[in-house]
DNA sequence: CGATACCTTGACCACTTTCAACGTCCGTGG
DNA sequence: CCACGGACGTTGAAAGTGGTCAAGGTATCG
């Protein structure tokens, strides 16, 4: 990991304080995360971690959107995992990422040193509880995510993927002027998280355009017509 | 969940001790989760938990195989994991499911009521750290199965499938005499596991029998006749 | 021995990918 | 300021993989 250091804000300040995984710490845990974090920055499109890398940090997400991702030997490459702000990195008793972690925008980590962030963990069991309950969210999304790969179609994974992204509007980053939503992923990276290729990404976008659910104002940015009719699309359970 | 009540037998007995969630557990820990231990068992096919049902156990696998699987409204389904011997059923501080668990052969359940297993839980490190890893481990396996299900071709999935199973061959139940592996699912259930339709699935074992890499004794056992090209052909890195 | 569930194989079809060309946006440097 | 270049995105046509539909085969259990 090789990036900018910034100075750090407080934690009371923090915008990511309510969900991330210092969520439940007061006081004294609060004053120690404070003074084992570290802020760094990565450009879009750094590497942020290598698949198989020893991780001297956990972190959380403060600003902008990372990915996870896993690679064939001949290139062709699957996202497993989306990092937006207050999402994690690092897991309990490991020390290496079983994938690649790459800032897919300009990115702000907030960092923990792994082993006082682990002693930490032993003796504050809110902090503990916390990871271990963001890891089952993880594991109950990639499920989800494997039925999408597995199952749907095209149209179907597209629509999934804006609804997820209406659903997860209030993190900071997702929205534009007038409840516009902002694509956080190149078609290529999208095409990446749902099993496609770049060109069908394009087309079935366009597709929803055509047919008045989605309006563009740019090649990012897009209001969505019909919440409905995109949900109706996505083959999840319907919402009445 | 509705099943038979079997006699139970002696942890210290028990032929999935070393690996399942029990196995750091001694003395007194393990004497209270034999008072609280109930076996059950289900014939193949029955349905063991129901998408959404309240769990009122907990439950190791101690013989057989079951399936969790995610099904979309008009019926596709995708199974999301495989729970073999001494595998797992149960979230700390989940009380519900979000995948239908269905037993795939006759399966016997080593299962714990809910409540006193939390409170156990929560007086044994040992016990929530093992639980904890088992997680972790899916979470990894989910995220390998994506991998699989977005990218690889029909070709890799059942190579990888298969290469899978000799990696767990040393669990009961997946090995035939003279080194014959056992195919613990039927094509329509493979298929649901790797994201293709029973055909297809048939095409490529007949495609893999054909170019002498596997020999079929029935249409459940097998040999692998070259485990090195069945490696090749995942699309995983290679070994050496 | 027949019924049924499970599996195999073939022919055809559709959806997504592949390959290719063109368009658009944006930053850089003349 | 405009021209150029490159990254990113769109669209079209052709190809291919896996799906669908259908028929027949095989094992197993009454």
């Amino acid at each position: 990991m090789n990036a900018l250091v910034l100075s750090n804000i407080k934690c009371g300040e923090c915008p990511i304080r309510h969900r991330a995984v210092c969520s439940r710490c007061e006081g004294a845990d609060l004053d120690i995360l404070e003074k084992i974090k570290v802020y760094r920055s990565f450009k879009a499109g750094e590497q942020i971690l290598w698949r198989g890398e020893a991780m001297d940090f956990v972190a959380s997400v403060v600003h902008g959107v990372a990915t996870l991702g896993k690679t064939l030997e001949d290139g062709r490459t699957q996202m497993v995992g989306l990092l937006l702000p207050s999402d994690f990195i690092g897991r309990p008793g490991r020390d290496r990422v079983e994938f690649d972690v790459v800032a897919a925008s300009d990115v702000t980590l907030c960092c923990f040193e792994r082993k006082p962030f682990e002693n930490l963990l032993s003796v504050t069991p809110d902090l503990s509880k916390r990871l271990v309950e963001i890891a089952l969210d993880e594991l109950d999304a990639a499920r989800d995510w494997m039925l999408l790969l597995g199952r749907k179609t095209a149209r179907e994974k597209i629509a999934t993927f804006i609804d997820m992204l209406i659903r997860r509007s209030s993190v900071e980053g997702l929205t534009a002027p007038h409840d516009a939503l902002v694509l956080p992923l190149s078609r290529e990276e999208i095409a990446n998280y749902l099993g496609l290729t770049l060109e069908t990404v394009s087309r079935q976008l366009s597709a929803l355009k055509a047919q008045g659910i989605l309006r563009f104002n740019d090649r990012r940015s897009f209001t969505v017509l019909s919440p409905d009719a995109l949900h109706d699309i996505t083959g999840n359970d319907c919402l009445h």
